[in-house]
Formats: structure tokens, C-alpha cells, sequence
DNA sequence: GGGGTCTGTTGAAATGTTTCAAGACGTGTA
DNA sequence: TACACGTCTTGAAACATTTCAACAGACCCC
């Protein structure tokens, strides 16, 4: 009848207190149950196993987080969580974090330094365990002030010139390297690199390889166009492609390498809806490899980052912080490799 | 040099009491600082803050929450952290949370009851505010058993019989009707539906509409097929697209509708891969009208759902079951509709 | 029967904050 | 001068848990 039932008036939610004296035993009794099961005799641990279930006890974490000191959740704050990249960096971190017994508390930054900001807050005052984070800026100030704090915190998908906290990352220039070089050896001479802005470290980093490698196959700079824009966003990859298709048809790019594949899809998108042919009139690579890569109607070829495992890594790194009293900074780099697809398929290849 | 410095050894973290010792003032009254700031004179009030930044204070919400008994956090249980479906809605749960000041603790149950018991089971102990979940069964009975206590409870996505909860969604029928009803028009007379489990709440609706409408126009029911799959994830899209392929020419649909946009894409790339034209050849409507159903390389048509707006609306109902003793339940439902975009271009128009 | 050891159990202290009744102090009024 | 009133400030109690030194009792051995 009454459909918004509440708990009883005046019943509180029962504590260690009303276990213990419905067990009839001590409160430190009722403690050790929880934390030293194994101290405490069978029957009597029986007993007040039985009467936390009777009372439906729930465990105050804020009480034993108090006293203990200590918490039992690690936090990730995301870059872009409408980026699934990131998404399967979260579910890495997440497994190894439920592999420790701890929680993971996901915060969404959003790509605002000010939400970052209040996101960090409101972690030092959990007094999480750690942070696992991709900042929006690379010298976020607050991460040394946080650590200075005795805190673990981890750059994830992002390195630092210092060395005073774990990352994990890519080795980004690389990546760079290998996705121009698969283009040279698709027999393009005419390549755009799309992304930006360039405050991003990736989109520098990835920049710099395919220069690189360009350099190191003779071909002219100019031949290396890049094409900035102001996100690594799907919006922003149509715009890139409206651009290229704007440069006259002798001097446009006959491929294209993107920053991440967001941009990609979007050039892709953009291209095909222009009735341009994929690859035969553009080729495309992307970066990252998300999911969404592989299952474009014209699967995109990508270079792929261990995303899970990267998340993993990371979580590795932060428990060894946060328990290891002989614990040195690391920077693990992994290392990229091209998923060739459709988008790029061999220019003498015929299409199905 | 020691790239590994940590707090001061002999340094805690800084108390209300170290403050107050600091500003000599007792501990009441930087608490009324932090709490009621008009309760204090200016001059005191300056001169504690002051202490607060030189030590480098930061409120402990264990504390806080203990002694006040309120948290100040909401949590979002979700489904799947790999569809940007539920990201869009946690993005606009984020957005409601911050207006009020709260923090949006997010998990992943990733499709697993047990791992979204563990997950509520914490969520319990830490005392949230309030919880939304898109639940993995539609008949969780933890639900329940947390609602009891009196913690307020709204289900993302999903509606329960029993009006014991809030909860927030989409008329799933209505949607199965506008899209086939879609199909109809654009001149198709033998549609398959693509989705399952059937368990899952939404795809039992989503058919139940499609088989309304195709009733309603008076079509045969054998020409509505149904393809079962074991999830709503691009790879079942991909395997459904194959065993709709392998059905004889004359008999096989030359449209589908599938029950979300994962399964929609894999479809689409199954079907293109294999030289199929869409949407000459097959023509593709999915559901909930993520952001890469635009930017498929054929762009998707799909059922629209307020993806952000459901979040928002979602953390309202939970806010005022928190706050305004005569709260009601209430099943929010909002109207879907159809994005027609090119897998779906009408048949007779020629395709750029 | 005294001493030692081992196993379980106890009770009090401590954690960092908020709240609240009560106190201090100053100002204005009779 | 006494009194009332306002404005700030204070100190102690309370929140739910964990920890730890101390203790009780059982058992064994000489």
C-alpha cells in the first residue's frame, strides 16, 4: 500500500555496538570477526555472524576508514570518458584494482583543468589511496603538490619530463613512425597528419615520428602536410576532411595518419559522405585502435595501443607506490603496432 | 635529487586541531569556518584561513561524513562502460551531481551480477547518498533490500513492474514502432529483427513494437524474422549479419532493425565487408543513436534516445527521493525518435 | 599446587570532524 | 550601576570503528 516504505522510525542502522551486544559478546569481539576471523573461536564467531545478518549490519567505512587510516578505493580521473580509448584503460585499471580488493572511483574531467581540479579536491579529502590520472594539461601543478602529500599518483597515456611519478604510456613517437612508414610503403608520396591542438604531447610526439620517418626515406617536408584542429574529436575530423578536400586536387594528400580515431572516423565519415573512395582516394590510419576502428563500415586501419593493459600497468605501478617502501619511479613505455585494414588497403588491390 | 621524496617523516596530515593551535582559536570555530563562515568575524575567520593554506589542511570527509552522518556522494552502477550509450547517460548524471555539489562515484557491473553485488555491497558500506543502476536483471533483489534500508534507488534505463522505485526510460515500444514503421514507408516487406537475450528487458519491448506496428499494416507475421543474439555488442552484430546472409535470396529481409547500435554496426560492417550495398541491398536502423552512429562510414539511422537527458533526469528523481520527505515514484519515460540517415536512405533517391 | 604457555576475549583509548548548549565580551538602555 | 541583548567563541560530547595491552581460563609439566 504505502509504496515509498522507508526503514522503521526509529530504527538507526545497527552498528558493531548493537552486534555485539545482540551476540552477547565484547565489541572488540565483533571487530575481530571482521578483521581476524581466524583469532576468534568458531562458536562465538558463529554467533555474531549470525546476528550481523539478523540486524542486516553493514560495515561503516567511513568509521573504519577513520580509525584505520587508510582507504580501500583508488581513483581514475578520465581525460574524455566519451573516448572508449579510455574506457578500456578504466576497465584495466579496474581489474587489477579488484584483483587488490580495493575500489576504483571513476571521475570524468572532461577535458576542463577547473573539473580536474575540483575532481582532485574531493579525492584528497577521501583520502583515496592513489591516483591514477590523465591530466588535461602535462604540467598540471597540482599532481607535485598532491604527491609532495605522500600520495601515489600515476600519469596514465602520458609522460613526464620528471621522473617524480609512474607513467605508463606509448612510446608515441613510434607510433608515429610506423604508421607513415606503412603509408610510404602503400606507395603514398602526399601524406596529412591531422591533429592537434599541439599543447597534447601525443599529437607532438606522433607528429615528430612520422617526420622522422619521412625524413628518413628522402621525401620532401612539404610533402607532410598537417592539418590542425582544436580537439581529438569526431567533429573535428570532419572538419579536418572538409579541408583536405578544399586543396586542389594535384596538390592534396592521397592519405592521411590521425592523431587518434576519433579524428579518423570522422575524417572517414566526411570523405566517404563526399563520395571520395576509401582507400583508393584517401587512405586513412588512425590511432589507438578502439573498437569502433574495426567495425567502421570501412574498418580502419590503426595503430594499436595495449589500452587494457596499459590500465593494468598503471594500477601495477600505483599498488607498488602505495605498499613498496623501496618503490622507484617508473616509466613503463609500450610499445605500438600497426593493425593494417581496409582504410589503407594495397593501393593494386581490388576492393570487394 | 631524492626523486622519491615523500612528506615530511614526523608530518601527519594537518587537523582542525593543528589549525586551530595554529590560528589560536579553539576547534569549534574553525569548524564554523569551514561550515558557517558568517558565524565567524572576519578578522578570525582571515586569520584561520590563513593557517588552513600555510599548513596545508585538507578536511577529512571520513570525518566529516561520520560525524554527520550524510555523504556527499551519488553512484552510478552501469551496465557496460564499453557502449557510449551509458557514458552519455553517466555524463549527464556528472552534470546533475556537480549542480548540487556532489561527487558521482561510477562502477561497472560490466554485464555481471556478481560483480555488481560487490559493487553495491561497497557502495552500501561508504554510505552513498543514493544510488542509480541500470541493473543487470530487472528483478535484482538487492534493490530491494537497499531500498528498505531507505536509500534512495533509481533504475537508469530499465522500468520494474512495481512502482518501488523511480526509475527513468525510454517508451522501448513506441521505439520498435517508429523504426519499423520507418522501414514500412521506405518500402521494405520482409524485416529481420536482430537482438537478444530476450531476458534483457528493452529487446523484448523494442520487438514487441515492431511486431505491433508490422501487425497493424497488416503485413504477415513470418515476414518479421527474428535473429536472437547472445548480446548487444558489435561482435553479435558481426555473427548475426553472417547467418542472415547465409538465408536464400528470395526469402531474406532486405532490412533490420536492431536492437541497439553495437550490434547495428557490427551488422553494418559484416554486411559491407561481404560486398553487400547498404542500404540497396540492406537497409540498417539501430537504437539509442550514439555518437558513431553518425560517424559510421554509412551513416546509421536509429532511434534517438535523450541519452544525456535521461541521466539528468535520473539524478533529479534521486535527489528529491534524498531531500523532500513527500517524494513520490516516478517512471520517467521519454519519448524516442527515429535519425534517419543514410542506411536507410529512401530507396528510390540515388545514393552520392 | 605453582608456574608457564596458549587461546579467546575484553574494555578503553584513539581517530578527525560537527554540533550545541553555554560562556565571554561589548554595547545600548533604563 | 544593573540589566538585557547580540555577537562571537568555546569545550565537551558524539559519531562507528579499530587496536592493543591486559586479562581470564584451560591445559600441561614438573
Amino acid at each position: 500500500m504505502v509504496s515509498q516504505q522507508r526503514a522503521r522510525p526509529g530504527s538507526r542502522t545497527p552498528s558493531v555496538k548493537d552486534v555485539a551486544a545482540a551476540a552477547d559478546v565484547s565489541l572488540g569481539t565483533v571487530s575481530n570477526v571482521l578483521n581476524r576471523p581466524e583469532r576468534v573461536s568458531p562458536a562465538t564467531r558463529e554467533r555474531v555472524e549470525r546476528a550481523m545478518a539478523d540486524l542486516g549490519f553493514v560495515r561503516n567505512e567511513s568509521a573504519r576508514q577513520l580509525r584505520a587510516g587508510t582507504s580501500r578505493t583508488l581513483a581514475y580521473v578520465m581525460l574524455d570518458a566519451t573516448n572508449p580509448f579510455f574506457n578500456d584503460v578504466a576497465q584495466g585499471i579496474e581489474l587489477a584494482a579488484e584483483d587488490a580488493d580495493l575500489s576504483l572511483f571513476i571521475c570524468n574531467s572532461n577535458g576542463r583543468a577547473e573539473r580536474e581540479e575540483t575532481h582532485l579536491d574531493r579525492l584528497l579529502q577521501q583520502r583515496v589511496q592513489g591516483i591514477l590520472i590523465t591530466p588535461v594539461n602535462a604540467d598540471a601543478p597540482h599532481l607535485d603538490e598532491i604527491a609532495r602529500r605522500g600520495i601515489p599518483v600515476v600519469i596514465v597515456d602520458r609522460h613526464r619530463e620528471s621522473d617524480a611519478f609512474c607513467s605508463v604510456g606509448v612510446d608515441d613517437v613510434l607510433g608515429g613512425r610506423i604508421a607513415v612508414e606503412h603509408l610510404i610503403e602503400q606507395g603514398h608520396s602526399r601524406v596529412a597528419f591531422v591533429g592537434g591542438p599541439d599543447s597534447i604531447g601525443q599529437v607532438r610526439e606522433r607528429l615528430e615520428g612520422a617526420r622522422q620517418i619521412w625524413a628518413e626515406f628522402g621525401r620532401n617536408p612539404e610533402d607532410l602536410v598537417w592539418l590542425p584542429t582544436d580537439a581529438l574529436s569526431v567533429s573535428e575530423g570532419r572538419s579536418a576532411g572538409e579541408r583536405l578536400a578544399g586543396i586542389a586536387a594535384r596538390r592534396r594528400p592521397t592519405a592521411a595518419f590521425c592523431a587518434n580515431d576519433l579524428l579518423a572516423l570522422g575524417l572517414l565519415q566526411q570523405a566517404v559522405g563526399a563520395g571520395a573512395r576509401v582507400p583508393e582516394d584517401l587512405a586513412i590510419v588512425g590511432f589507438d585502435d578502439i573498437e569502433f576502428a574495426a567495425a567502421a563500415a570501412v574498418p580502419l586501419t590503426s595503430v594499436r595501443q595495449p589500452r587494457q593493459e596499459l590500465g593494468r600497468a598503471a594500477a601495477k605501478l600505483l599498488l607498488d607506490e602505495a605498499t613498496n617502501p623501496h618503490h622507484r619511479h617508473e616509466q613503463a613505455t609500450f610499445i605500438p603496432e600497426l593493425v593494417a585494414r581496409a582504410s589503407t588497403a594495397n593501393r593494386s588491390a581490388t576492393q570487394s
